[in-house]
DNA sequence: GATTGCTCTTGAACCTTCCA
DNA sequence: TGGAAGGTTCAAGAGCAATC
């Protein structure tokens, strides 16, 4: 392969003219730019990449990392990627995705920077160590979902607006008549679920309605969702029989509580009215009845944070700023009227 | 002829890995 | 252990035309 210096040979000139030739970052005349480009083609010489980014100190590449070891991608996933590559298409980026595991980077031949210009982060959570190890290296971020409160001054962040969206979805059950509403939120320390279970509270407040603290249920991250779903439906409709409404965090929790539903012989939605913060299309009309949900924006957010973080790449030390999505609910068949004694 | 301003080119330095 | 390799950057230099 040839390389810089052959093609600066056959030329007769230096390789920083062969250089400026090809990034014509200086003025060239055009007959030593022809005289370049000829031996170039001779020797079907390219720039490397590789070396470009040494110099240039930037590699052109923006980074996309998801927490543990997430590999399964829902509908939601597919339209963030979606929005994250439309916009690096559109601006001469290219995307990796982090795909080496905590396992991987803690070992010592692995340490070493992303080769990456700036990263996007996913469902930050509190004490997340990618977001405090990020800033100690200067690396320019954007977090899609709301940092913990230590970061969120600091950091720009893209987010639906999970508060609201927490209100909304209660306030619709609420106006269903249902006073007894299960939610199957997902881990307690993820900010998303602080926002949600926040919204969700202030529509109870807002209706003047008492809340019970033990029907706010958090995932344990070793449990499947669907596991999870499932398990809680049943522990919790045999402790709190007066429940007839159950939010859950995705879809896939939506169908344990489905499994569980038809153990019970509960119908849904006469008996039992289900909700998920999610809206798969393809997955949430199989659902039988089709699943209620939220929708989450996912190309949108994808877009607004690779617009931040380029954004950022371009002109340093730009202010920090926030992008808030707000909600609207998707309808289908999953929630009903509370059922009441007398239509039992 | 000396000076100035502009265009174009040169070469060291940059950083990390590989190989002798 | 030290040199070579990879492409770009930037200060400095060469060359030329315009001006005084």
């Amino acid at each position: 392969m040839a390389n810089i210096d052959d093609v600066a040979k056959i030329a007769g000139v230096s390789k920083s003219t062969v250089s400026n030739v090809f990034s014509k970052k200086r003025p060239i005349s055009k007959e030593v730019s022809q005289r370049v480009l000829d031996a170039a083609l001779d020797l079907n010489y390219r720039p490397n990449y590789w070396a470009r980014s040494l110099a240039n100190k930037r590699t052109n590449i923006i980074g996309l990392n998801m927490p543990g070891e997430q590999v399964k991608f829902s509908q939601f996933h597919l339209g963030l990627f979606n929005g994250v590559l439309k916009e690096c298409y559109s601006q001469g980026y290219r995307l990796l995705v982090n795909t080496l595991s905590t396992e991987f980077s803690k070992q010592v031949e692995y340490v070493a920077t992303d080769p990456v210009d700036g990263d996007i982060l996913l469902d930050p959570a509190e004490n997340d160590e990618r977001i405090s190890e990020r800033i100690m290296r200067k690396l320019p971020l954007v977090v899609i979902g709301r940092p913990h409160h230590e970061y969120e001054s600091s950091v720009s962040y893209v987010d639906n607006d999970n508060v609201g969206m927490g209100q909304i979805v209660a306030e619709h059950l609420l106006q269903l008549g249902h006073s007894h509403i299960l939610f199957l939120n997902t881990q307690k320390e993820r900010t998303v679920a602080q926002d949600r279970e926040q919204g969700f509270i202030k529509a109870f407040q807002k209706a003047d309605m008492p809340i019970d603290p033990k029907l706010i249920v958090y995932k344990d991250g070793k449990l499947t969702s669907t596991t999870y779903g499932y398990q809680m439906t049943k522990r919790l409709l045999a402790s709190h029989p007066q429940i007839t409404a159950i939010i859950t965090d995705t879809d896939k929790v939506a169908l344990g509580v489905y499994q569980a539903a038809e153990e019970l012989k509960l119908r849904i939605p006469d008996d039992l009215s289900v909700f998920a913060f999610s809206d798969d299309s393809i997955y949430a009309p199989e659902f039988k009845p089709p699943l209620t949900g939220v929708r989450l924006n996912g190309e949108v957010l994808g877009s607004e944070a690779a617009k931040l973080l380029i954004e950022q790449l371009r002109v340093p030390n730009t202010i920090v700023k926030r992008i808030l999505i707000p909600a609207s609910l998707v309808f289908r068949g999953s929630c009903a009227k509370a059922r009441t004694e007398n239509n039992k």
